[in-house]
DNA sequence: GTTGAGCGTT
């Protein structure tokens, strides 16, 4: 197919521009976002219902509809309706308030029967839950007796974090974990640690995820599978932005921090000097654990 | 095949 392009704007009534097609008539939403920071999707004005309509969209690429993408215009989606740019303000603000956001909360006390079904339909009473996990030894499948859950709303954290829970005959109690109780410091990286990561969320799906905070240009996953990732931004404050929050991607709470070690080792500070031309090159102080390597990686 | 304070395969 010969190039093409199709005509996208930010609002329904607003100049657009062109964005260009793939050979197969696709377009990429990378090429959207490229031009719409932040965009997740597409719509248009079907001429025949005089309805939006939504573009197909299938892993990242957005497919044409029936009749071809003809001259309509198409309008950028966003993220729950907002823009970048008001992401962008609202995130800002969001790291001195640092309130209202829901955080994961852990389950301690659960009977070793019950289920992520049987924590879902107790908790549902409370809020909407959009998360839940019960920690399981991977060999035997058996419950560690404690569990995660994430809420929709504040209200509905603050509650069940109040009181004690009688879930399936045991007392449980849900408290804020420790990995949540000191706030994680942000420092200038562009680089973001995605840590508890599960194996089945591709690097691909992981750029897809963090598109919509801004321009993602490097995934990381280590090879064998260690349960993290690093995702590198162009924009270090959109990295800022991210560091401390509990992301979910496939229904998966994923927790991101800076690349950069909190408190680094002897050799890793070496290491670091020497990258910082104080004489001592990278290879003079013998190889780098592999365990440790990936953070060392241009941060 | 067990158990009962803890903290999520960096």
């Amino acid at each position: 197919m010969a190039e093409m392009y199709i005509r996208v704007a930010e609002e329904e009534n607003e100049e657009p521009m062109e964005i260009p097609s793939e050979d197969d008539g696709t377009v990429l939403l990378s090429t959207v976002a490229a031009q719409f920071p932040g965009a997740c999707g597409l719509r248009y004005r079907s001429p025949v219902s005089q309805c939006m309509r939504g573009v197909r969209l299938v892993e990242g690429v957005l497919h044409a509809p029936e009749n071809g993408w003809g001259n309509l215009v198409y309008v950028v989606n966003y993220p729950k309706g907002r823009k970048m740019d008001e992401i962008d303000a609202s995130s800002a603000t969001k790291i001195k308030r640092g309130d209202q956001k829901t955080s994961d909360l852990i389950v301690l006390g659960l009977p070793w029967k019950t289920t992520e079904q049987d924590l879902k339909d107790y908790f549902n009473t409370f809020g909407e839950v959009i998360m839940v996990q019960v920690k399981r030894d991977v060999k035997t499948g058996n419950s560690k007796g404690f569990g995660f859950v994430r809420f929709a709303e504040w209200e509905a954290q603050g509650k069940v974090m109040s009181q004690r829970h009688m879930i399936d005959g045991r007392w449980c109690d849900c408290k804020l974990p420790n990995s949540k109780q000191g706030p994680d410091e942000p420092m200038r990286s562009r680089k973001v640690f995605v840590g508890r990561c599960t194996e089945d969320i591709t690097a691909d799906e992981l750029r897809q995820f963090f598109m919509q905070y801004g321009e993602v240009t490097d995934v990381f996953i280590p090879k064998p599978f260690r349960a993290f990732a690093f995702v590198t931004f162009a924009d270090d404050q959109v990295a800022a932005s991210l560091c401390g929050e509990d992301l979910i991607i496939k229904g998966v709470s994923v927790h991101i921090s800076n690349a950069e070690p909190k408190h680094n080792n002897t050799r890793q500070m070496m290491e670091r000097a020497g990258r910082f031309g104080n004489g001592f090159g990278v290879g003079g102080f013998g190889e780098l654990s592999p365990l440790i390597e990936p953070k060392l990686m241009d941060i």
